[in-house]
DNA sequence: TTCGTAAAGGAGAATCATTCTCCAACTATG
DNA sequence: CATAGTTGGAGAATGATTCTCCTTTACGAA
């Protein structure tokens, strides 16, 4: 009978052919760590991708995992959960808006809900989960960005 | 003629009279902070705003800065542009989809564009913006936390 | 107003996340 | 298997945030 790859097992495949078609040597840290990932229902950080991966390979060195991370995100192979991580960003604006996100400089503007098209979603969304409020962010290039990058 | 206010100077007092309720002391220090947060249109980080408060009183320190933001974010009077700022959060999930994000225990859990109402967006925002995806983020409390919230 | 006390501020050390440097080990290729 | 170019490991360096400890301030009571 032919064998069925589990999902994981599928993704593994494939981010095995997109680093031989982008130049990327296959180590045996790489596939833990993208193994890592891929198997995480958590959105896991580096730090607990390291544990993880400690666990096969207990020699690597959190750099090592740091440095694959960027690889990957640079390849399209990962992606950020937020576009704005890094330091803290606050806001005393209290009503219900949304924000664009420049993903290159990193600004961040309002957009009041009037801005857009009516937005329908339900809040009854799994059981279990108190829901307080969503806000939409929009990811992309603000216009000072868009023409540096045409320039470019 | 009556004196209008500016609508941040509406904002600081209404500021002063939230922290007179929650017995905050006012202090100079917490009013430039505020000032400065509620005057900024860009989502300002604490770096930012201690660089702008200083220009009013050099003496300040960082550490005030933090403290009071933290104050304010406990009071109500501020908000966190994102629910899982800190370290970086990864996924291999390059799908479409949302998430779910529990403000207390800081978990992400995916959620599939089927497992929600239609979502109707325009993506004509904002001319010389390039918008490259949205993705929508519900906040509120995994089971788990709400539990423990109920507990105790 | 003046005082006393609790709350808050300042300075710098400590901690945590992330990046860098430099050298050793490994992968890919012929 | 030899070689060249990548990549990995260890720990120092950097940047963001928190903590400690002591001084100063706000504010209610007198
Ligand atoms: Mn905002
Ligand atoms: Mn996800
Ligand atoms: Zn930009
Ligand atoms: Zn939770």
């Amino acid at each position: 009978m032919p064998t069925v790859e589990t999902p994981v097992e599928s993704m593994v495949t494939a981010f095995r052919e997109r680093c031989r078609a982008s130049g990327l040597a296959l180590t045996h840290q790489r596939e833990l760590i993208y193994r890592a990932i891929v198997s995480s229902k958590h959105h896991p950080s580096p730090e607990l991708i390291f544990d993880e991966v400690r666990r096969q390979t207990p020699s690597i060195s959190l750099a090592t995992v740091y440095k694959n991370i960027h690889t990957f995100l640079e390849a399209g192979l990962l992606r950020e959960v937020s576009p704005h991580h890094g330091s803290l960003r606050l806001e005393a604006n209290l009503a219900e808006h949304h924000h664009l996100v420049c993903t290159r400089c990193k600004a961040i503007v309002d957009l009041d809900e009037s801005e857009l098209e009516p937005i329908h979603l339900s809040r009854k969304l799994r059981a279990g989960y108190r829901i307080l409020r969503y806000t939409v962010e929009f990811q992309g290039l603000c216009p000072a960005c868009t023409d540096a990058l045409k320039t470019t």
